[in-house]
DNA sequence: CCTACCGATCGGTAGG
DNA sequence: CCTACCGATCGGTAGG
């Protein structure tokens, strides 16, 4: 998220709201009358800008997905000669990145996004899958390369996501933690495990 | 006021079906109409046997929460002279055992808990917080023994049990891992990590 | 951006 | 357990 010199247009102001409220109250139990309680407008004036809530949800929920993906991409690229556990390293550090930008974005990224209708709702698990099965991928080559341990890497996947994934629900910004020093923490409780 | 000979059971199939629609579709957007439609009577029937929505909601939320802490305690009371890391893998074993046993119940507990209005929100929370105490005590024990190792047993605790609440996403009971299995993979995962 | 309003649907109830 | 219905609220629109 680049900051621009312009303030917010009406439109993403209202997404902004929105995913406020989505991420507080849950997509469906959030009316558009308190949607536009919340702008200070009426709950007519918000369709000048928008077509419909669901707008709202797909909006949200797929330039997150665009982020983690690019994110993602980086990752893989920018040491190509790195090992796979520093490139898990890597994938580690820029999901986090993109959970602490903006966790309330990530919150209905992570829990939302089933109330998305068809095409989205299937398009958005295909993007979700894709994700999963890159962060899969690497573990399996630190396995093949013996730099990880684990008898099934899709299931440590799916562990280490999870791990991540809560982050939205305790991060404070006023912590003292860095979200470098968070992704550090959390790669090494992950990696290294709590035994000693 | 009326004494039939298996009101319970009614009651029980409604709360099955509900949950099973509330995990698949939410609480706030599942309506009484589907409900109804799945339990195949008409939505005003319902009221018979329940006195409304939340009620449903509350009974599956505080059911699994007492299952949850009924567990913790047998695993901190079976082995009293055990080692802290030995009782944090029983209370593992345990959490796995209690989500496995129901995941639409704990799906439904772990996602829609926040649709409970006041004071069952609230008293809801405070059970979750003791919970994850619990949790964060082990592993500081661990640690102080010299068991475990982290820098932070909150954010450990933390982290743990979100690897731990994501089974209900995955976990499908044709698998060959038997929950003693499963419990035991996550524990090793978590404890011993992925690196060699 | 507001006023005024649409049809649909919501959770729940009365009476049988 | 059903029929018939309640008032409230929903997402969204027309016209200004």
């Amino acid at each position: 998220m680049e900051t621009t010199a312009t303030p917010l247009s009406r439109k993403a102001q209202i997404d902004q709201v929105a995913t406020g409220l989505f991420r507080q109250r849950g997509y469906a139990a959030t009316s558009m009358r308190e949607l536009a309680a919340a702008l200070g407008i009426e709950a007519g004036s918000i369709y000048s800008h928008i077509r419909s809530k669901e707008e709202i949800l797909h909006r949200v929920c797929f330039d997150l997905a665009e982020s983690f993906m690019a994110g993602l991409r980086t990752a893989q690229t920018a040491e190509p000669a790195a090992s796979a556990a520093t490139q898990l390293r890597r994938a580690i550090e820029n999901h986090v990145r993109v959970l602490i930008a903006d966790t309330a974005s990530s919150a209905v990224f992570l829990h939302e996004w089933r109330h998305l209708s068809e095409p989205a709702h299937t398009e958005f698990q295909h993007l979700r899958q894709q994700y999963e099965a890159e962060f899969r991928a690497l573990i399996a080559q630190g396995v093949q390369a013996g730099e990880l341990y684990t008898p099934d890497p899709a299931f440590a996947a799916l562990t280490l996501l999870a791990s991540l994934n809560w982050l939205p629900n305790w991060y404070r910004p006023e912590g003292t933690l860095t979200p470098d020093q968070i992704a550090q923490r959390l790669t090494d409780q992950l990696l290294d495990g709590l035994a000693y």
